[in-house]
DNA sequence: TTCCTTTACGTACAGGATGTATGTAAAACT
DNA sequence: AGTTTTACATACATCCTGTACGTAAAGGAA
């Protein structure tokens, strides 16, 4: 069998990323076969070990995608929501909410991706792309230094449950609303212990 | 080969049960096999299977142990801490942090419990033991009712990742003191929304 | 006590999944 | 034009789960 351009070898690739996301999104990734993602897509296993690597290569892959389309959603919205640090704090987290949950990649990045790739490299991964925001958001609003990281940590995690807690709840637009201002309050709060 | 009594079979099971929950700890869930938990246990697979039925069965018993070790923890904090409600609460925050955080069953009740038996099965046994509690000391403090379930999933959730981020520093008393401020102030931002 | 059923395992086997080694033909560079 | 490297497919080794079956003793019934 012949082999194909460097073009299309990078859509082969893509096309197999984009193939392993919905199924590690529908159905989990122990229970998706590298088989299955490899016939979806129209090829055999060995083209997936030749751009992956490996299973857990192939879902770190998918999972650094999701994580960048959700990051750029949040700068989005932080950027749009004008100069007030608070403002762009809210707004991007807003947006979070809603990258995370729209994507339906709720269980492949909260759920699978700490226990598939470690907690310790997810979280690192985390803090790198959306965590950056809230952090930077929390320390220009003047939190000291000892606070910082434990309520950095312990936001996010209130907004990857309130994602969980939403995605729970598709299409009700009460419970986001409730989300939304259950979401305002503890940020209200954190930001107030810094003055 | 013999049959033992039913006293050692409870005995064989429970020894079962305890390796399982340390090399569980210890590798997580995707990197133990049976036969590790067998043989350290002086066993074979067939009397893992007979007792628990499946690995994710063997799994469930152990987060089933953990879970009730660490309920039975808080309710025990929060019955000595007086009859204050926000005090109670206050007292089995700290009770449940230091309980997930020394069982150094982390990984296995907030990491792998998820992922392995379902984010929505975890939920649901997490709300049965140590989130009840959460959530009706927040009804308590006169929560209403369509903020009750996003800010009990958020502080919860923000407790578990404390806790995650705790377990990354053992032994560091300046940063379990830093986790418990943060903690308050967020609690205190739950009760007050209510009044 | 004797018989029968059930329990508590051990053993052997089947199936599926990952990963690796190897083959191959075309693209890409020299 | 020749050589190397790329992009896969194929075949194989290995491991792990789960199941079927065997077995011997415990526990109750007669």
């Amino acid at each position: 069998m012949p082999r194909a351009s460097a073009e299309d070898a990078a859509r082969t690739a893509r096309s197999i990323l984009d193939t392993a996301t919905a199924l590690f999104a529908e159905s989990g990734f122990a229970a998706v076969a590298l088989e299955d993602v490899a016939a979806a897509a129209g090829v055999t296993r060995g083209a997936v070990y030749h751009h992956y690597g490996s299973k857990r290569g192939l879902f770190a892959a998918v999972v650094a995608h999701l994580q960048e389309r959700v990051a750029s959603a949040v700068v989005a919205a932080a950027d749009q929501a004008g100069a007030d640090a608070s403002a762009q704090l809210r707004a991007g987290c807003i947006a979070f909410l809603d990258a995370v949950t729209d994507a339906s990649a709720v269980r492949t990045l909260l759920v699978d991706a700490p226990a598939v790739i470690g907690w310790a490299e997810w979280r690192q991964l985390d803090a790198e792309h959306s965590v950056v925001h809230l952090r930077e958001a929390l320390a220009a609003a003047g939190v000291t230094g000892a606070l910082l990281e434990p309520l950095t940590a312990m936001l996010s995690g209130a907004m990857n449950d309130a994602a969980l807690w939403l995605a729970g709840h598709p299409g009700d637009s009460a419970a986001r609303a409730a989300a939304h201002r259950s979401l305002a309050i503890l940020l209200d709060a954190a930001l107030a212990s810094a003055s």
